[in-house]
DNA sequence: GGATGTGAATGCATTCACAGCA
DNA sequence: TGCTGTGAATGCATTCACATCC
């Protein structure tokens, strides 16, 4: 089974899927049925099953998914099982929360450096990290096994950085700048504009 | 012509426009062609003509759109050019990150007060902002015209806190909280999972 | 000529509906 | 009986292709 051939809005629901899992099992809850999962995240429970039955048969007709079973399949699928480095750019106030996001670690995200352009700041503490130059970026992920970065900084400098980064050798870059970014698309690029969020949710989206 | 009738995928990229029009504003750019902005936003020509033909005939043949035009145009159907007054409960990093964010400011949202149940936290400072107790949240918004509250607290209060702004009369919830939320119909409710972002950047998305 | 605006065609995800199995 | 798994039907957004107009 390709990961291609699967619908791209069936992967993006794996991860609300998995969340939702995990809180589950937190519950001590056994077994759900696509119904009881599907009402837990607004969905239907067609959806539900349609979309776990690209990856094979992992329920029980009658009784429904059994929750362990279900959290480790989609684990597996989704690789996450192993933990990734990632270097964010820009210490400002962002740069630095996310640097010190508890979430991240466990889910097997480890900010392993932060980087700012401003001269001034190197040498700053973010929490246990300490803000480097953005000019030994480069060397650093030559000596590290790095595939992700974030971007925090401001708009103007975005486009840069993100040219910068992928010249590094960056193949994933999540961004948090409120411009829209180019990459080569052989990079991974996701956007999380803070105040289009605001937007789309205050004209009822 | 009725919000309801056009596509939601629509609806939502007209903020990726109206981003990319400011931009091109910014850089004297008078006019644009469907094809030019479709590049710029990595869609097609086909796409940004139609999106636009749901609001009407806003562009000129042989020409392309003009861009102060347009521009304008879409600040007016999503109602932009009004100022709204935002709340965010959770005063950890995150919080304080949004707290002081300055984009929300320059897209119209003014963050006007954050609260945290943690009573040790009262007083601090959060950039301009004083920490304030949650239990003066009810009281404080039956002052205020407020109906948007962004939600930056722990996974395990994330629920209860929505069922709080809910009931003190929010309709716009913006829940950073990595677990999934439920909210009355009546209530936008929209959630940004950051380390979820990363999990689907990751994968591939 | 050049780019918009738009019906028609296409492609795809969701929903339906039910056979099949515990 | 209860719930899954799945082909078929539906619904909808995207893409195509071209008539239309500056």
């Amino acid at each position: 089974m390709n990961i291609d051939d699967i619908p791209r809005p069936t992967v993006k629901r794996l991860s609300l899927y998995l969340r939702q899992l995990k809180q589950l099992q937190k519950d001590r809850v056994k077994t759900i049925s696509s119904r009881e999962l599907a009402r837990l995240l607004d969905t239907s429970d067609a959806q539900v099953r349609k979309d776990f039955a690209y990856f094979g048969a992992f329920g029980k007709r009658g009784v429904g998914y059994h929750v362990d079973e279900l959290t480790w399949n989609i684990s597996d699928i989704m690789q996450l099982n192993i933990t990734r480095k990632v270097i964010i750019i820009g210490a400002g106030a962002l740069g630095c929360a996310l640097a010190n996001y508890k979430e991240f670690k466990n889910k097997g995200f480890i900010i392993s450096a932060i980087f700012d352009s401003d001269q001034s700041k190197e040498g700053l503490q973010c929490g246990k990290l300490r803000v480097e130059n953005i000019k030994n970026m480069r060397k650093y992920l030559k000596s590290e096994e790095i595939s992700i970065a974030i971007i925090a900084v401001p708009a103007g400098s975005a486009q840069d950085v993100a040219d910068a980064v992928v010249e590094a050798g960056i193949k994933h870059v999540l961004s948090f700048s409120p411009v829209s970014i180019n990459v080569p698309g052989t990079v991974q690029l996701r956007s999380v504009d803070l105040s289009l969020e605001l937007e789309q949710l205050s004209f009822g989206m």
